[in-house]
RNA sequence: GGCGGAAUGGCCGAGUGGCUUAGGCAAGGGCCUGCAAAGCCCUGUACGCGGGUUCGAUUCCCGCUUCCGCCUCCA
């Protein structure tokens, strides 16, 4: 079975065939750092995170850099209007998206390079794009010349004739062409500035990401991802500016779908923002990635409350047999081989990442386990916990692996379970001699401490709370 | 104006020219339980509108409506 991934450049879902046989290349666009994250953005880091994770276990030798824009016109504007650096401005979103990134279990990228450090790769890139005759240093700025490029507009499917005029709030005028695009900045008073043949200035958005994900992946590499949003113009921009340049840049172009709030996009610019850090106080992480990540990472999901609590709950269903019927509590599991996964459940991945059919067979695992148990068939049901957790961990929602697994200190669990097992046995004692008055009420005592005790076949058993 | 996407049962969310038409959540009924919780089983006459193609369309074609994204910073 071979991994299909649908390619915005062609529209079609393709094979995907790496470069080189047994490896891959990963550029994802990251953050552009001028504000903490909302769940759009984490929405995508979680999409790619199941591509790399089910990369991996395919058995690819993966490479992943997801840049971090650390420039930027509102950085610079956030900075002036709370008085800081923009470097500053800049590292603290920047902590805030890492952050973000741990928290809901994505793991990290193998080169996270940020754009002010890539001037050098930048300045070359612009050499190479002038001396070709597809870019030109006018007023300060340099600028891509769109005209010069006739596969301008091959990826979005935009033809330059039909764009609207660009509405240059800046007013500047040194553009040949209003669809030309700034590859970098000439400098202003009061921004931070870098030295170039063509004078000082700072870095555009679109040259950096040509120039950093080329440096680690290669002149051509296998997958580019980012948002929806980012199609047109910057993942256009950085085609054009590559190509011309005589790089070949991404072989597949993916992109994952957004976050909307009521049928409208989440975005800073929109104030409708849900940040990440406000949102896992609401509901446990692991219940938000799982919600962000059951959608196809290609439709659109309009965010509601409801959807979420719905999310939450299928997630503890599954986790709830995991953790009844899996053998070593907490013993930490990496990612899985792909031979001890369901057929099934592989052949959706493999199917453009499938996750919701994925998560079905998930499901209908869950409740073979759950029936298994509840036949007594304990052995039966740990067999199903393991593939269930494997499942899990190509998701990366296994609940006993990191950063879900509780990491309360394991000496202390077990005073705890001392002390619980003291009442129960106190609680069982009162059952048997029918006083189910003082039964309850130890269990309501349990319960107010933050302790859930529930009567299975084998005898009670207790979790804390969620 | 240009480019692209979407409309599925109470809700979320897949998918398909007919076959047992995912999966989950919620609801109702049942089993189990001292009670509860969890779990299991059963139930629910879905595919935006109008045409067309077809033996047969939710699925293909045409038209329409509504919504969303991009064309400006944006995951």
């Amino acid at each position: 079975m071979t991994l299909r991934l649908y390619d915005t450049a062609t529209r079609s879902v393709r094979d995907f065939l790496p470069a080189t046989p047994g490896k891959a290349g990963l550029y994802l666009c990251g953050a552009t750092v001028q504000a903490p994250p909302h769940i759009g953005h984490i929405r995508s880091g979680v999409s790619f995170d199941i591509l790399v994770r089910w990369l991996k276990v395919t058995g690819l030798d993966l490479t992943f850099c997801r840049n971090v824009t650390d420039i930027d016109d509102k950085i610079l504007r956030t900075a002036s209007a709370e008085d800081s650096q923009w470097w500053a401005v800049a590292e603290r979103n920047q902590r805030a998206f890492s952050r973000a990134y741990d928290v809901l279990g994505c793991l990290p990228p193998d080169v996270e390079p940020r754009a002010t450090g890539h001037v050098p790769e930048m300045i070359t890139l612009m050499q190479r794009l002038i001396e070709s005759g597809h870019a030109y240093a006018a007023g300060g700025d340099v600028y891509f010349d769109v005209s010069s490029w006739e596969s301008y507009g091959a990826l979005s499917g935009q033809r330059p004739e039909h764009m609207r005029a660009a509405g240059d709030a800046d007013g500047e005028g040194a553009k040949r062409d209003p669809r030309d695009f700034a590859l970098w900045k000439g400098h202003k008073p009061g921004e931070p500035r870098w030295e170039t043949p063509w004078g000082p200035g700072r870095p555009g958005w679109h040259l950096e990401c040509s120039a950093m994900a080329t440096k680690y992946l290669g002149e051509t590499f296998d997958i580019h991802g980012g948002g929806l949003d980012l199609v047109f113009p910057h993942h256009e921009n950085e085609l054009a500016q590559s190509r011309a340049a005589g790089d070949g840049l991404a072989r597949y172009w993916l992109h994952n779908g957004l976050v909307t709030l009521g049928g409208e996009k989440m975005s800073k610019s929109l104030g409708n923002s849900l940040l990440v850090d406000a949102m896992v106080t609401q509901v446990r992480p692991a219940e938000l990635r799982y919600y962000l990540g059951q959608a196809h990472y290609r439709s659109d999901l309009d965010y509601s409350p409801d959807a979420l609590a719905e999310a939450a709950a299928a997630y503890r269903r599954i986790e709830g047999f995991v953790t009844r019927a899996a053998e070593p509590r907490g013993a930490p599991g990496g990612l899985p081989p792909a031979s001890i996964l369901p057929a099934a459940f592989a052949a959706a991945l493999d199917d453009d990442l499938a996750v919701p059919q994925a998560l079905a067979v998930v499901h209908e695992t869950v409740t073979d386990g759950n029936t298994a148990l509840a036949a007594g068939d304990q052995a039966g049901a740990a067999k199903l916990a393991e593939s269930v957790r494997a499942m899990l961990a190509v998701l990366g929602l296994d609940p006993f692996a990191a950063p879900w697994s509780a990491t309360a200190d394991a000496g202390l669990r077990d005073v705890v379970d001392a002390l619980v097992s003291v009442a129960l046995g106190q609680r069982q004692a009162a059952r048997a001699r029918k006083d189910y008055a003082a039964a309850d009420a130890i269990r309501d005592q349990l319960q107010a401490a933050g302790v859930v005790v529930e009567d299975t076949p084998a005898g009670p058993r207790w979790e804390l709370a969620r």
